[in-house]
DNA sequence: ACAACAGATGTAACGGATTACATTTAAGCT
DNA sequence: AGCTTAAATGTAATCCGTTACATCTGTTGT
């Protein structure tokens, strides 16, 4: 591979010359300037970009930590973050961490030895939390799944508002029984979506069941075993609120099954609006995010705090939309009233 | 950030002897090498990469290419990918192409000027067969759809023999008016599932009617439409094999919404196998693809290259599976005997 | 004609880790 | 002790593009 002395000698000109006609061509007299630009053609000239990194100490990578790429809607994410980046000319590298603490770690590590500017995080977890006090703590932006208290800018949606938004229309179809299919217990996100999940409920005047809520790993498979364990309990909730459009489409499954119609026995309801929600049967009602403009928003706000183009650590909050499709209905009336009187208004 | 030259100073040593206790510890005594610890942990020192790479003229980086990741195929891959690349401590660029030549070519300059040391390319197409003859073209494989000649290793799946599978398995069930919805024309993917599905028609004595392959393109929608198209046809298939489970969940969504009962009316088939196949109603028969492992397969291979454990192009082929869900059943009897004269033996 | 200055180009230092080669130190042997 | 050899360590070059600073050329103004 040719290098920029060699370019120098074909055209007669120093170094420096060549890296001006290059990068400030205004600084270049038209004539050396294009005896250059042929000695480079001629050459088949291409800066070595590792010295050019080295050299400014930027990678221009930028690592992105994803609990699954296999993940949909992660996988969206990820497309927009690409979008993004390609247009500010960073490159993306990917850390698929499957959720596992020590990889973040690792993968933080190769943040602070060059080999990426900054990072985005998907998941509640500040992977420099845990590193000595002489390593800096790198920039980094957190995304999707964040931190309550993140060091750092954020872009999310407002969850808990959104799953208040989801009960509200669960309860305005006279469902009062309504399980919920969560994520991991610790993640704030499942705390957020659960406590909108109860704020509907006591605005609604409707009784908190904590046995209601079934703990899944937004799998379809999860979304399937979560659903055969409600289906055991004496009193069958007229509706599943699912915290994901997989585990959702793994609760249809398992209703059909049993031989439930949704939503005539039991109505289904999913958040993220993922291409397969519209072609479930019955289509999915769902949360629509933004995700492409999750992963934009992220890499844009990254690459600024990098450009010194921030101050302040923004907090971002995309909007959701309720998606109503097929699989929610009314509940049925048939039913006997259907009371817990011992819990009911405590 | 510390270099090593604080090291040494910290140390009392030289560059060279932190380099080496670092890097071969055997060459160093033990008494250095502790003083050089301590120094290293003292300072906080981390090696800068970008230094190592420039100096050592490998960026450890490999770009991968992929038409979309938001497809849930090429997200296992790419998980796949991840997987070996980590273990054999290289990082991931992606490259989200949007199937487009010219992002390709893009793409592959970044490989050109070091910014990473090969390339992995999901598609049938060269990103170095434009290019000028000055550059050289880099270490590449080519995997899932791959090039018919492609200049470099290559990992895929007979792909002929596995429409093929397919095909026999429907004809098996009675069906002899199969129509089949393909990915784009030009595609080699296509064009191979198209002679599979060919071959086993021409095995059982069917007559090909070109009229039943519809283009698709990969997507939900696009087997929705297909299908829509199809179920115009004066004479309606008895069975749809689809060149991947997006269009065949798309095709189910259509059919059912025709008040069309899959698999008793008409019979739908997939191809790759992924999670949401096994979920869909009815579930899915399908080729399953290691997505996973052609993805550490590609990895695996691209990396013998560079580190010339490789001298031959080696060409893998990964096994398919036939699996049989329910969404293909026997062909109704009821139907009156169905010929189209015509075409029947040309 | 000369000073002042702008414009164009060149020289060389720099970034941080690695490593060939040189040098020093220690150990082994007679 | 004196010589040989191995082990340990140091010195300095190297990778390549950028850029501060130096130098040179040519123009304008008086």
């Amino acid at each position: 591979m040719s290098n920029i002395r060699e370019v120098a000698r074909l055209a007669e000109v120093s170094v420096a010359t060549v890296s001006r006609a290059l990068q400030q061509p205004e600084l270049v007299s038209v004539k050396t300037r294009n005896k250059v630009l042929a000695a480079v053609k001629q050459a088949g000239y291409q800066p070595n970009l590792l010295a050019v990194k080295f050299r400014s100490g930027k990678s221009h990578n930028l690592v992105v930590l994803v609990p699954t790429v296999a993940n949909v809607f992660f996988a969206r994410v990820i497309s927009g973050m690409q979008e993004a980046a390609q247009q500010r000319r960073y490159s993306l590298l990917l850390g698929n961490t499957m959720a596992d603490d020590n990889a973040e770690i690792a993968y933080a590590r190769l943040v602070q030895t060059s080999q990426a500017d900054g990072l985005i995080q998907l998941r509640a977890f500040d992977p420099f939390a845990t590193l000595d006090m002489t390593t800096e703590r790198l920039p980094m932006v957190n995304a999707c799944e964040v931190l309550d208290k993140a060091p750092c800018p954020v872009v999310t949606l407002d969850n808990r508002a959104a799953a208040m938004a989801m009960t509200e229309h669960l309860l305005s179809l006279g469902h009062r029984n309504i399980a919920m299919i969560k994520g991991p217990a610790r993640s704030p996100l499942t705390r957020d979506r659960v406590a909108g999940y109860r704020d509907a409920l006591d605005a609604a005047g409707v009784a908190f069941d904590e046995t209601l809520l079934c703990p899944g790993n937004f799998t379809l498979q999860s979304g399937h075993q979560a659903t055969a364990q409600l289906l055991q309990r004496k009193q069958r909730p007229t509706a599943i609120f699912c915290e994901n459009d997989e585990m959702a489409i793994g609760a249809i499954q398992c209703l059909k099954q049993h031989g439930l119609k949704v939503p005539d026995d039991i109505s289904v309801a999913g958040f993220d609006d993922i291409s397969f929600a519209a072609f479930s049967d019955p289509p999915l009602t769902t949360i629509a995010q933004p995700a492409e403009e999750f992963g934009r928003t992220a890499v844009n706000l990254l690459i600024d705090v990098l450009e010194q183009k921030l101050t302040l650590l923004p907090k971002v909050i995309l909007p959701f939309e309720l998606v109503l499709r097929g699989s929610t209905g009314p509940v049925k009336t048939s039913e006997p009233a259907s009371d817990t009187p011992a819990v009911h208004l405590t």
